[in-house]
DNA sequence: TTGATTTCCTACCAAAATGGTAGTATAATT
DNA sequence: AATTATACTACCATTTTGGTAGGAAATCAA
């Protein structure tokens, strides 16, 4: 029932550049990495999974790195912990192809209810929340 | 960020033994186990885990097995999990000896949050609510 | 009182997930 | 041309997950 490095890490890096939007400036992975104790490496491979969406603009080389491509009102917690995680569900029985014996189950009100309380919270808040 | 069997096995057991607390039978692991199509042997590790709580009254041998001790109201749902799945915090950081930066962390309030709505949510229901 | 049944307990194990590292190619800037 | 940074693939050690195996002790029925 946790929350892995990969969420951690992502919304840390996505408030890094979320402070510089204003700014206009490129930050690199580099700078995050050291600022924030975490490996290089394993920040590149993050940024592969969150490339997948329309987050960021890019540029490679000295002086290069990543800034966001919207300000950070637009971009949802929820939306970016589910692309980093894989996705948020608590137990796979509420998942789109959940269970097939959902509906005579005894748990799945529990799993389905908590899962919403979850997704619903994260939905609510954005990048400017925790600038 | 997912419930492991381990929790949700427990959940499940705890409400079949739920709903035979008023004719006092004693309910056998193997009885669960086929009902519920999961591992005998698991369960029974399963129970060990459960057994360092208050919750049951035992007995070996024929005709045994486990019943609860207190009528189903008084088990908190929270209290189940948490005691299966060990703790149910979202990340290391809103546990008691949690991270020491936690004052100047901007994302620590988000798991905060996040932490108190689930365990809150899971507290305010008991094995009296899933019969 | 003996056999069957069931809890109680320890030890082991395979597969998957987690949290990385290494190396290379490609693009941009100086 | 050299340096820097992203983009991408492959590998890997450790931990967690979800079991299995075997045996001891207690209880009940015949």
């Amino acid at each position: 029932m946790k929350i892995s490095t990969k969420g951690r890490y992502a919304l840390v890096i996505m408030i890094d550049l979320a402070k510089e939007y204003n700014s206009g400036n490129y930050i690199s992975l580099k700078e995050i990495a050291e600022k924030e104790n975490m490996s290089l490496k394993y920040l590149e491979k993050l940024m592969l999974i969150l490339n997948k969406a329309d987050y960021f603009i890019s540029s490679r080389g000295e002086k290069g790195g990543y800034k966001l491509k919207y300000s950070p009102d637009k971009y949802n917690i929820g939306d970016i912990l589910r692309l980093a995680e894989g996705n948020l569900d608590v137990t796979d029985c509420v998942s789109s192809n959940g269970c097939p014996n959902k509906h005579h189950c005894k748990t799945f009100s529990l799993w389905k209810e908590l899962n919403d309380l979850i997704n619903d919270y994260l939905d609510g808040k954005t990048l400017a929340d925790y600038i």
